[in-house]
DNA sequence: AGCACGCCGACT
DNA sequence: GTCGGCGTGCTC
């Protein structure tokens, strides 16, 4: 890294990184005035102007008479080095151009632009002449909280009036307009306000991740807790120990959905709410958040994953809420899991970092094996609650009609409960009302014309929706292939149909669906799922939308309608993904007073997986899982990089494919091995073909350097498109 | 990403 | 002859 401060007089030459799709910094004469590093600055770049920041001293090799000036240094805050350090490595392990990363940094908007304060109405000591109603609703409002004061539209708006009323008091003296910095500090939090009282090893968890913030060195820490053991009251007595340590913390959630429920758990332990930051929040309090967290103006921000790249002044911890939640992991203009990069961030910023789950993902049970991070684990539910009552259902056993997925053992469960007033959840992880629509006559199956996936009839919109890549058309009454008529059919299940089939069970039944797809809003979404909380709904079919940290006080027993999904096909993550996923929908069940039972609905019983599920023996689980891994030398006991080679022409991307494992002498002097190519695991996604390449390595070699040299040897141009994935989330 | 440069088909 | 198609390459 560049020196910390280094200053650079007029006309020095200054490499200026920017977040153009260009692989490096490009050289600028430094403006008027100066500049030094990690300056945010306006540079000319062709005929347009761009948002850089000044990486560091010139490379020097561009000629010095073509050489153009900084356009002018940005009035905001320097970028820190640590996160210069941040994004360079972050490039680095993710084998990304830097100034793609560095676009990550800089997705504030109007950086830099923009009034830097706003017009606010607040108190006058003058009286107006006669009191009215409306009048006197903006004075309550001004009195009872106006201190700062608000926006003219704000504050009409809180005192139920038109903005005449506020420009009239204005006029007497009542009402005064101020110009305040546009972007004001969020409310202060009060670690020191009493928490819930934690008990047990809820307390020492808690009193051990404290020690750890207030020791301001980094330190990862898995916090395994079962559903409904306190894990968020434990983690925020360590969000607590770092904002009394005055450092910054901030908690990332896999699930917009999930922030109003946390936001009010921060407002009853703190008294305020935090920062927010993810793509449901306004571009204004997007702005302001962004320039408080710069300004130390925010303690605490909970937000997606793309926060971890917030300017923070003085990050001292980080949570990663549900570790394992796959949304970590996701394409974002760049690859990477919001995991690892919390640790990194956190590595070098000296900050805590606590990933919290009830069901964590391998890798980090293995690194806490290690002695890498240090693990923390909650047994006891909160009160009286139990874990749920776990069973499987045999359906070899169960004389289930065609058509139809409820057994009369899950249904007579079922109706036990809607006896009792309880409610019942019935799980099924598919969206729509079938994944197969096929035609009676000839046998077709209704494809998506971009994709190699089926169409997925939603009779709920009315339409075939291809959930790769939302290519949605009408429900055909001739089949498209040999075009006869009416003889198209559902096959399979999906929530919409097993809808149907309870309300058909359970004629008295309320029946709820609860798919993302049914809710056009986040809000609209969680408003539903309160109101079905609340008692609204006394049969919830849904989607894995529900597994994810709902509460549902009423819910006293969960199906789960196809226990086998997950464990088809070969992925390596199956056994895993659906141990998590079973695990959490089962605690959904018997969280408030009433006992829990979870039945699942399988053809194997005796499938190791459903087994370890059934005992509820997570760590013998775990520990067949990691020495099979180990022994196939996979994650996380070995690297892994998938390499996507795409194109229109099927042809194209497989002779790239060809031409790379030719060329991959540099991965064969590490070690290691290449696979392919082959198919993608979706082979056409809108009208692309997409074949892949897998590398795996020994967990020592360096890898991503491997990659790079080898990644240079072959050019890629026309169509074609190249993506390197570094720790593939899922692979064939 | 934009935008310019450059080499092959249907127009005045 | 020229207008314009978008493949290729550059931006300090």
């Amino acid at each position: 890294m560049t020196p910390a401060d280094a200053r650079f007089a007029p006309g020095d030459r200054v490499g200026v990184l920017t977040a153009q799709p260009l692989d490096r910094a490009l050289d600028y004469a430094a403006p008027e005035g100066g500049c030094r590093t990690g300056d945010f600055v306006e540079v000319p770049l062709g005929p347009r102007r761009v948002l850089g920041v000044v990486w560091g001293p010139g490379e020097g090799s561009f000629d010095a008479a073509k050489l153009r000036a900084v356009s002018g240094v940005v009035d905001v805050p320097p970028m820190r080095d640590e996160m210069r350090e941040f994004l360079s490595r972050a490039a680095q392990y993710t084998l990304t151009p830097l100034p793609a990363m560095l676009r990550l940094a800089t997705r504030s908007p109007g950086l830099g632009s923009g009034p830097a304060t706003r017009r606010v109405y607040a108190r006058g000591t003058g009286e107006p002449d006669r009191m009215t109603n409306a009048r006197r609703r903006v004075l309550g409002v001004l009195d009872e909280h106006g201190g700062l004061g608000f926006t003219l539209g704000e504050l009409a708006q809180m005192a139920g009036t038109g903005t005449g009323v506020v420009k009239g008091l204005v006029g007497h003296g009542a009402v005064v307009e101020r110009e305040a910095p546009r972007d004001g500090p969020y409310p202060r939090l009060d670690p020191d306000l009493p928490g819930k009282a934690l008990a047990g090893d809820q307390a020492e968890a808690a009193e051990a991740l404290a020690e750890a913030v207030s020791g301001g060195t980094y330190g990862t820490t898995l916090l395994r807790g079962v559903t409904g053991s306190g894990k968020t009251e434990v983690y925020l007595e360590a969000v607590a120990a770092c904002l009394r340590a005055g450092r910054q913390a901030l908690v990332l959630l896999p699930e917009i959905a999930l922030t109003a429920e946390f936001l009010s758990r921060v407002e009853a332990r703190f008294g305020a709410k935090p920062a927010e930051w993810h793509h449901g929040v306004t571009q204004t309090e997007r702005r302001r958040a962004w320039k408080m967290v710069a300004a130390n103006g925010a303690q605490l921000i909970v937000g997606a994953r793309s926060a971890l790249f917030l300017p923070f002044a003085d990050l001292g911890l980080v949570v990663v809420d549900e570790e394992h939640d796959t949304s970590y992991k996701q394409e974002d203009g760049v690859l990477y899991s919001a995991r690892d990069m919390a640790v990194l961030r956190a590595s070098i910023c000296s900050a805590q970092v606590v990933l919290a789950s009830a069901t964590p993902s391998l890798e980090s049970w293995a690194n806490v094996e290690a002695g890498k991070y240090r693990g923390l684990t909650l047994t006891s539910r909160y009160g009286t609650a139990a874990l749920p009552e776990m069973g499987a259902i045999d359906m070899r056993a169960e004389d289930v009609p065609p058509g139809r997925w409820v057994s009369p053992a899950l249904a007579g469960e079922v109706r036990a409960r809607l006896e009792k007033g309880e409610q019942s959840l019935l799980f099924l992880n598919r969206r729509g009302y079938a994944p197969v629509t096929i035609c009676r006559a000839c046998g077709h199956m209704i494809g998506c014309p971009h994709c190699d996936a089926r169409m997925v009839e939603h009779r709920f919109l009315k339409r075939l929706v291809c959930h790769q890549c939302g290519e949605s058309t009408a429900v055909p009454e001739t089949c498209p292939s040999c075009e006869v008529a009416g003889k198209l059919a559902a096959v399979g299940p999906g929530v919409e149909r097993m809808a149907e089939e309870a309300a058909a069970l359970f004629p008295e039944a309320r029946v709820e669906v609860l798919s993302s797809d049914m809710y056009t809003s986040a809000r609209a979404l969680k408003a539903r799922i309160e109101e079905i909380a609340a008692g609204g709904a006394d049969i919830v079919v849904g989607t894995q939308l529900v597994a994810k940290g709902h509460n549902f006080p009423h819910l006293t027993l969960v199906g789960v309608i196809d226990a086998d999904l997950g464990l088809q096909g070969s992925d390596l993550r199956a056994a895993e993904r659906t141990f998590q996923l079973m695990r959490q929908v089962a605690g959904r069940a018997g969280r408030a007073e009433k006992p829990g039972a979870a039945l699942m609905q399988t053809f194997q019983p005796e499938h190791p997986v459903i087994r370890a599920i059934l005992t509820g023996d997570e760590d013998a689980f775990w520990a067949a899982e990691a020495a099979q891994r180990r022994a196939a030398g996979v994650p996380p006991y070995g690297r892994m990089a998938g390499i996507v080679l795409s194109s229109p022409d099927p042809q194209a991307a497989f002779d790239l494919g060809t031409r790379l494992v030719r060329a991959g002498e540099p991965l064969r002097r590490i070690g290691a091995e290449i696979f392919g190519p082959a198919p993608a695991p979706v082979a056409r996604i809108r009208g692309r073909h997409r074949v892949r390449l897998l590398v795996k390595a020994d967990k020592a070699a360096p890898l991503q350097q491997a990659i790079s040299d080898w990644l240079a040897r072959v050019d890629v141009k026309g169509d074609l498109r190249l993506t390197v994935d570094i720790d593939p989330q899922s692979f064939y």
